[in-house]
RNA sequence: GCGCGUUUAGCUCAGCUGGAUAGAGCGUUGGCCUCCGGAGCCAAAGGCCACAGGUUCGAAUCCUGUAACGCGCACCA
């Protein structure tokens, strides 16, 4: 490990280490025992500059367990630090609060060190660990709309950052390739099928067809409903809410026959529905393209077909699924574990009943994602599963993770939930209602940062003028989803989703492009060798938010939540626009212009590797 | 009805898992181009952290209620 790689992290923990041991002895030998006392006490940032680089509170906490007063043990703390070499000032403050401010030297040190280390302090923290990230997952012969842009989006910036972590990811697109809506779709296909618009645009011809069968099945409820209550008895309530509904519509038997035919290995059937993945995914890669993003494997949910009878064996075998009203079911207890086959079910189970096969022998959902699971723990070996995916399969997944549990699963696995996007009034109406197309977004992005670049910089050749376009139109987009906490819920509107001001791609876009412009017109490279100074708190905040990028990055890796990465760039950026304000760089004297220019090319590493981890492209010239 | 989630400035959101005087962006108001790219910088105004209790040295953060909103709740995925 050379020297500097990771400097931040390990101060840290250095004098946590420290504080620790020093208020150890202190309470051993005045009596002040205190159980579970940690080996390294937490040390956080500081929350304003006046209290220094970080601080130590854990006094204030230990206080009270060890029956001494809290600035008792501070001082303690304050013994154990004095003499370090990172630090400048230890004081005491408030009612026991350690403030730490670091030396000018020892960051400027650390700073100059970076330029060294091609990771700028990234360590390889996920070594030897195998994490399988499902993400994205559209539907078969539905086109991406913008409600699977954050798990396409969020779940690609995941997979970058684990990545840059050494972590061994397998990214795994699990597409909706299978169930009863594809027996639809053979029929309205067989009915309805446009060719040249099919020819034209598959997935959006298929759609078309989707809602004609949607249309003609309510249509003909409608009319078998009228007969039915015109015969009714209507003396007889209906004992089961579920079963109120009439006789199901001529057009849905004949598509239930049809899956039975696919099901059964129908060469025709099996061919049309082939053909429908295989057009759809065509589509999807177009949009992947445009994204830049990439899976190791597209294991559909059809992959897994052939598992689920033994599963579903297992389940039994094992005692956790029973027959009940003639499908295989999963019951809980009141504190949301398996319910034992045997028992019987009871009134106040924490979670829902967990159907694993169908009364009419069909599988579903719950069967297909207990053998992925099977499947990502035992073939891929994987260490940790990710599954981002919207709000709405949070239940689905506790019963999921339920039934892991009982299976003896212990590596963990995440259900990466995200908030629903939701449409605001007013936005524009796509062909099929008010569904808008992932593509028609893309396509307005860019348009508009096209424009907007060309008003910025006449200087651009239309060429470039669309390439600028392009990048900063899709990192917007991008940066949109990524920087809100992926657990809000959005409202959509072109106008947010589009914003090139303020805490946006195109603003940190734009400090790199600017960067980069000093770099070039400086006519070297910034040197390696070069002595840091830091002159004043603005260059030293901006040294010390260059070394806390790792510490970003691996929180993001923690908690699957990539605003943490976005944030810590924007404050970054801002750091790096408030030096460049008023600290010229080309024009200062040699040494000083040699150590700005060093801040200047660490700012632009940290952004550039940064935003790659979002997915986001970066520009020399904007 | 039950479960999960959310509620912080006019609007959009942070708040590092209990720390000191709650922070940004947009918008508003006022400054900054003889100076490396003004998609920028500096500053001001703007808050009962939904409401009511509780826990403790200390609460936006934890616990209990209440309200509003979102989502889900037996054979869709």
């Amino acid at each position: 490990m050379t020297v500097g790689s990771r400097p931040m992290l390990d101060l840290l923990s250095d004098l946590g280490r420290r504080a620790a041991a020093a208020l150890a002895t202190h309470l051993a030998a005045t009596g002040g025992a205190v159980d579970g006392l940690p080996a390294e006490l937490p040390v956080v940032r500081a929350g304003k500059p006046e209290f220094g680089d970080f601080q130590i509170s854990a006094c204030l906490q230990i206080a009270k367990q060890a029956k001494r007063p809290p600035r008792e043990l501070a001082e303690a703390v304050v013994r154990g630090l004095t003499g370090h070499e990172a630090l400048a000032k230890i004081e005491i403050a408030g009612p026991g609060f350690v403030n730490l401010h670091l030396t000018d030297g020892w960051l400027a040190n650390r700073v100059a060190a970076r330029m060294s280390d091609p990771r700028l302090g990234l360590r390889p923290v996920g070594r030897d660990q195998r994490v399988v990230i499902d993400y994205s997952a559209p539907n078969v012969a539905k086109p991406m709309h913008i409600g699977h842009i954050r798990s396409t989006i969020v779940g690609a910036a995941l997979h970058r950052t684990l990545k840059a972590l050494a972590y061994d990811v397998i990214a795994d697109n699990h597409i909706g390739d299978w169930g009863t809506q594809f027996g639809k779709l053979i029929v309205a296909y067989r009915r309805w099928n446009d060719q040249a618009a099919y020819a034209a645009d598959p997935v959006t011809e298929l759609l078309r067809l989707y809602v004609a069968f949607s249309v003609e099945e309510k249509r003909e409820r409608g009319e078998v409903a009228a007969t039915a209550t015109a015969t009714a008895t209507a003396t007889e309530p209906a004992t089961d809410e579920e079963e109120v509904q009439g006789p199901a519509p001529p057009i849905l038997e004949e598509a239930r026959r049809e899956l039975v035919k696919l099901q059964a290995g129908d060469a025709e059937n099996h061919a049309l529905w082939q053909k429908f993945i295989a057009d759809s995914r065509h589509a999807f890669q177009e949009i992947y393209d445009r994204l830049g993003v990439t899976f190791d494997y597209w294991l559909g949910e059809s992959t897994y077909n052939g598992l689920l009878p033994t599963v579903v064996q297992e389940l039994r075998r094992r005692g956790i699924a029973r027959d009940s009203r003639g499908a295989q079911v999963i019951f809980f207890d009141e504190q949301g574990e398996v319910l034992a086959a045997e028992r019987a079910p009871i009134e106040n189970a924490k979670l829902p009943p967990f159907i694993v096969q169908k009364s009419d022998g069909g599988f579903n959902y719950a069967s297909t994602d207990v053998a992925t699971l099977a499947i990502r723990l035992g073939l891929f070996g994987a260490s940790r599963i990710l599954i981002v995916t919207d709000e709405r399969q949070q239940l689905h997944f506790r019963q999921l993770f339920a039934v892991a549990r009982r299976m003896g699963v212990t590596v963990p696995v995440e259900h990466i939930w995200f908030g629903l996007m939701r449409m605001a009034e007013g936005t524009i109406k796509t062909r099929e209602g008010n569904v808008i197309h992932l593509a028609d977004l893309l396509d307005e992005a860019e348009r508009r940062a096209t424009v907007a670049a060309g008003e910025h910089n006449p200087e651009l050749g239309d060429e470039e003028r669309r390439d600028v376009g392009r990048v900063v139109g899709i990192g917007a987009v991008k940066y949109n989803d990524l920087s809100k906490d992926r657990q809000t819920l959005v409202t959509f509107t072109f106008d947010k989703a589009l914003s090139l001001q303020g805490n946006t791609a195109p603003y940190l876009q734009y400090a790199y492009a600017r960067i980069r412009s000093i770099v070039r017109k400086s006519g070297e490279a910034p040197s390696p060798s070069a002595t840091v100074i830091l002159g004043d708190t603005v260059e030293r905040d901006l040294a010390r938010r260059i070394l806390a990028y790792p510490e970003a990055v691996e929180t993001v890796a923690r908690t699957c939540r990539p605003h943490v990465l976005c944030d810590y760039l924007y404050e970054l950026a801002t750091a790096f626009s408030t030096f460049y304000a008023d600290h010229p760089v080309l024009k200062a004297e040699p040494t000083l212009r040699a150590s700005r220019l060093v801040l200047t090319e660490l700012t632009a590493r940290v952004l550039r590797d940064g935003l790659s981890l979002l997915g986001i492209d970066v520009l020399e010239r904007m």
